[in-house]
DNA sequence: CATCTGACCTAGT
DNA sequence: AACTAGGCCAGAT
């Protein structure tokens, strides 16, 4: 049941899910990049706070890959105390120090760029 | 119903 | 170069 889901609202949602569930392990993203890439561009905002019901997707939605243009891990506060983003982060590769990734132009991902989304 | 804030970014002054 | 303002849109008070 139910649900009546909003149309438009759930399409970006889904795209957002779509991107970030895309990204590669040891690999980081921007929550502008992902909205442009989705179509919204300057919708940063929007994404942010679509991926705050993340955690309630299925599949998990690896949102601690997400962070801001600067690689601060804005988001940190949002996670669980036991699962903390950086924790998750250099399990998965990614150094961090202090909220802020390091070597983030490395470990940067583009959605258009590296999957030609469209 | 009006107002503000929010996991942000770009652009203008 | 630093700061301010605007944009995006939906949830919360």
């Amino acid at each position: 049941m139910a649900t009546t889901p909003k149309p438009e609202s759930n399409q970006f949602r889904n795209d957002v899910y779509a991107i970030t569930r895309l990204i590669p392990v040891g690999r980081v993203s921007s929550y502008g990049e992902i909205a442009e890439s989705i179509g919204a561009k300057g919708a940063a905002r929007r994404v942010g706070w679509i991926l705050n019901g993340s955690f309630d997707a299925v599949p998990t939605v690896p949102a601690h890959r997400v962070v801001n243009r600067l690689g601060l891990l804005t988001g940190r506060m949002h996670f669980s105390e036991n699962m903390p983003m950086e924790e998750l982060l250099r399990s998965e590769g990614v150094v961090v120090e202090k909220e802020r990734v390091l070597n983030f132009e490395a470990v940067r991902w583009n959605p258009m760029v590296e999957c030609e989304i469209e």
